[in-house]
DNA sequence: ATGTTGTTTTAGGCTCGACTAAACTCTGGT
DNA sequence: ACCAGAGTTTAGTCGAGCCTAAAACAACAT
């Protein structure tokens, strides 16, 4: 289907489809760019399970192909041309996600990897086909917020359940979907995007917080605090939230 | 996500997932082997849109991973590993197909190149969901009947509407996917699956039919009329109609 | 029986995306 | 100010899939 004759080299600019490894590059070093202002080599093999040297390779590709900078030795950043290539990825994962879950009913911990594959394959038709059965959500099934088809996102920074004082009380918003584990045990005690969270107490040593969630009162670990972000829990109770959807439904 | 350390060599037999173009090479041999018997290079070559030569080293490929036999300058079977992966293809693709339009309303000619890319990303849960959402259907959009999971297809053989007899009133079943134009055609005279046809007249020359479908009375071309298949209509008609000439079938 | 024609296979190459091993560069600690 | 270790890049390979050009073969007509 794709096949290009050798006659004719790479697609001078109109290259609109990118190969999935390529959305796969150009994604993690979005998100890692966003986390500590640039990728390094060893963070982008990290992320994509490849070995360093692969990294390279490709990134001196990409930055031929004007997706991003590179300085030797010194790291990489996304140029706007990459950035936006990012983020569309970005948005077919994330309504593939919440489709999926919203929809066809899948846990929230198996459909990132199911995403994964499909955001390759989706054309925007019919991912802006189930956006819009969705209702144009704002936000994935773990709090994750949606790019818009423009290329803007939210980038409101939370803090993390493991931050808050004893006594405090927050809203759970948002958890990374690439933990399985940790997605299955969050749901089993109903920490989820929306719920109310209040810390009880917080153990002296190994970092044992315990939380009330609803009627029950679990205690977490510190690895699962630090990857859960909460935001300040409305100062009027009950009144009408005028947030953002926030996707708490299923 | 899914590289192997070359330490490990190909996995020996149990590579449950297969690539994009090697599912393509088994879906287009089934297609052809039911049609004559057996697939030449040629005719895969012309399925594929690919080059005679690549045919012969992914048939050699193939042949020894045991998914088809190979008999030099004869052509290529395929066995029943072959066959069982083909089928699931087939099954995932015309599931998709059935789901885009009848959920998320893309037009009946747009969805096979949507179906083709979807079909080696989704997983076998999410088939099986959407097939669960449709109702488990026994045909596609284009009346081609869905294998079910466990490899068995409806194999019925059906009239071409261009071997109708004038007179002769028949159920349009199914027309194949490939051809955009013609659907779109096909759908602006409503000669769908499940559409009462008739043969009023057979122009002398260049095959030209006059139909009735519905209100209608549209003319057709003969190689419109060779790729749609129809099946006898229920015997128990509406009502009296003026059927005249009683021709001699042929 | 032989030659012509069309199909199929072989031979040799190419790109993409990955690997290992070895060389290089940066940086932090003494 | 230097040097060891961590991180990065270069060099050389590999497999999957594709290509073109040329050789091999089948089959049919003469």
């Amino acid at each position: 289907m794709s096949s290009r004759k050798p006659s004719e080299p790479p697609p001078p600019v109109s290259a609109p489809s990118l190969t999935g490894p390529v959305e796969d590059y150009l994604k993690a070093i979005y998100e890692l760019e966003r986390r500590h202002g640039a990728a390094a080599t060893s963070e982008v093999a990290g992320a994509l399970d490849v070995a360093p040297a692969s990294v390279t390779g490709m990134i001196r590709r990409l930055a031929g192909q004007g997706y991003l900078t590179h300085v030797p030795y010194r790291g990489v950043q996304l140029t706007d041309a990459g950035r936006r290539a990012a983020l569309r990825t970005i948005r077919r994962h994330r309504i593939l996600e919440s489709y999926l879950t919203r929809v066809l009913g899948f846990p929230w911990d198996s459909v990132h990897a199911e995403a994964e594959r499909l955001e390759h394959a989706a054309s925007d038709d019919l991912i802006e086909r189930m956006a819009a059965a969705l209702g144009n959500p704002t936000s994935d099934p773990h709090g994750a917020p949606i790019p818009t088809a423009e290329g803007t996102v939210d980038q409101r920074a939370y803090r993390r359940l493991a931050d808050l004082a004893v006594g405090e009380r927050a809203t759970m918003v948002q958890v990374s979907d690439k933990n399985p584990q940790l997605l299955r045990y969050l749901a089993e005690i109903a920490l989820q995007p929306g719920a109310e969270v209040t810390l009880l107490a917080r153990a002296p040593f190994d970092g044992l917080l315990t939380l009330r969630v609803g009627e029950t009162e679990p205690v977490v670990g510190s690895t699962l605090a630090e990857q859960v972000l909460v935001e300040d829990a409305p100062t009027v109770p009950l009144a009408p939230t005028h947030r953002k959807s926030r996707s708490g439904s299923r």
